[in-house]
DNA sequence: ACGAACATCACAAACGTTTTCACAATTGAT
DNA sequence: ATCAATTGTGAAAACGTTTGTGATGTTCGT
């Protein structure tokens, strides 16, 4: 069926270990013959077997990439980063969703990892340990999470709020509250640390409201309560959080940013679809992605070199939804 | 490192062939003999390399989608469907985004075609004619796009554009636009037959608006045309287009649905974040993935089979966007 | 009690590559 | 002119499965 490395060998008039070589290792062979396998392979048209291949070198020439939850417009962001990258280094993509499953989640890296060279992980909601324990088996790169001695990327979350605080302080704003994301993200904790860190330093009081889901539902749950707590500006764990609150508020009849002002975190592109459009800092998706992946493949080449962490810039998007405190 | 088969055959007692006959064809072992190798292999931690198996059997275990774009929150719905169902029948996915790049699309169905045993297109771009090529080399299923000979999932286009030219009828509306997508998606061409179809036997007047980029862009651009047609109401060839329009709408002062009413297509999740939310007409997403899925499959075991052509039932979803005409 | 049919299993070949090893031919140094 | 080193190539083994064939022992009908 398929034009196999025989054919090219039979039709070039060579072995089959030198059209191999002619194809992977050109500096070993004649160049005379290289070229003229080069040629024969081209005109029929042969594409190594790739599970053959993989069953010699051990190598898949696959990635994995494992993501929370497709439906958060964040996430295909990064997939798309990752995709671009991987295309480029000739890597295959596998994409899986965990539903924001922590039992899902160790499953599909287990699954996955017998059919790849590598796995990204983007946001995993599974413990330090568990992570670990993966870790020693598979080629690992997290995404928005940090953990000794495994690579990953993060945005700069400490320079994220900074800015976040600051414009909001500028704004005459004194307390405000945070909608803070599910208990068990790592990305929730270190937002909550980096926004007690800049709210102490400008001397903003922070109000926190209850864990919610990272869905636009959490944050129309949230809503009121914020509204209860006297605040004049608040921030949501994400974009989606902070889209839910807007949407209470005008369902309400609460105005936005007169009454109250609104930041999200993460720039995904609702944020500016709604109206009015939502105040955010944009995190780096598509580059995390692309920056997941070269860790991955520098940790390919290079097993036992020390794992390398990324910080990635970040930028506050001032829009609509933000504005000088009521007076 | 990996355990392998005659790693269980060992400790098993048995040859490698009764090991691999005790997991794939218990009825040609006896019992006895079948349940210690199944108890050893699943103490041994043993799972069967698929890229050994694959050179072997032919089959890879792995299936292919690709999208036109994931930035679009309808494909990644579609995604989760494609994954969901592709689990279940123990099949990984390899995920493509092609940017809306027909040139990109093939490239990517030919590579893929090599990794997987059946690929689901989602809407793809490509010709009748380099469809059907690509056809005949690759198990494939069309998601968004018929095609006479190929298996195909597709929406019920023409009971969508009834639900929504008969809502809009109702309201009083008469003469409405349409906000076309790409000149080359098929599905847009669907949609305006259909409408034409839907419009004529309601008596209503359809004025066409050029054709944009399936994106929120798309329909910013487009909506100073709408206004200047002289139409009580507009149907965006996507969410994404409608969205764009309200968006514009809003920025313009135009009162929505006080002035003019917006319809969208597709029901992506902001279609219900917004303000006022987007009345549209709801395709089964998830279902049309696990469809694809189902077909493919189907495909794979009877390859000569006619091909299976699935319409799926469609929902208008009035909320906010749509009210009577102006009095 | 005898051969046919069957059940149960092991052996070996095959899938399409890569890689090790060895061999021949050529080159360079003495 | 001789030997060592180098270059270019082919044969064969290996990767981990599945599957065809055949061997052995058992069951059954007569």
């Amino acid at each position: 069926m398929a034009v196999t490395i025989k054919d090219v060998a039979r039709a070039a008039g060579v072995s089959a270990s030198t059209v191999t070589r002619a194809l992977t290792a050109p500096e070993l062979v004649h160049p005379a013959t290289r070229d003229r396998v080069r040629q024969t392979a081209a005109t029929l048209g042969y594409h190594p077997n790739r599970a053959a291949r993989g069953l010699i070198t051990g190598r898949t020439g696959n990635l994995g990439l494992l993501v929370p939850d497709l439906g958060n417009p964040f996430f295909p962001s990064v997939v798309k980063g990752v995709q671009a990258r991987a295309h480029e280094g000739d890597y295959a993509v596998f994409l899986a969703d965990t539903d924001e499953d922590t039992a899902a989640e160790i499953g599909l890296v287990r699954r996955l990892s017998k059919q790849v060279d590598g796995i990204v992980l983007c946001s995993p909601r599974m413990t330090d340990d568990e992570l670990r324990t993966l870790a020693a088996d598979t080629p690992l790169v997290l995404l928005n999470r940090r953990l000794a001695r495994v690579p990953s990327v993060i945005p700069d979350f400490a320079e994220a709020m900074r800015q976040a605080v600051s414009h909001l302080a500028a704004l005459g704003h004194r307390r405000i509250a945070y909608v803070a994301g599910p208990r068990v993200s790592w990305a929730n904790r270190e937002r909550v640390r980096a926004l007690r860190a800049a709210a102490g330093a400008t001397g903003v009081e922070v109000v926190e409201v209850g864990n919610v889901m990272p869905q636009f539902e959490g944050g129309v749950a949230a809503a009121d309560q914020v509204l209860a707590a006297g605040v004049t500006a608040v921030i949501g764990y994400n974009d989606l959080v902070a889209l839910g609150l807007l949407n209470r508020f005008t369902a309400r009849g609460v105005r936005v940013p007169g009454e109250i002002s609104v930041l999200g975190f993460d720039d995904i592109a609702p944020a500016a679809m709604v109206h009015p459009s939502l105040t955010t800092v944009a995190l780096p998706k598509e580059q995390a992605g692309r920056a997941g992946v070269d860790l991955l493949l520098q940790l390919l080449e290079q097993p036992d070199r020390p794992a390398v962490r990324r910080e990635l810039p970040v930028q506050l998007m001032v829009r609509g939804s933000t504005g000088p405190i009521p007076r």
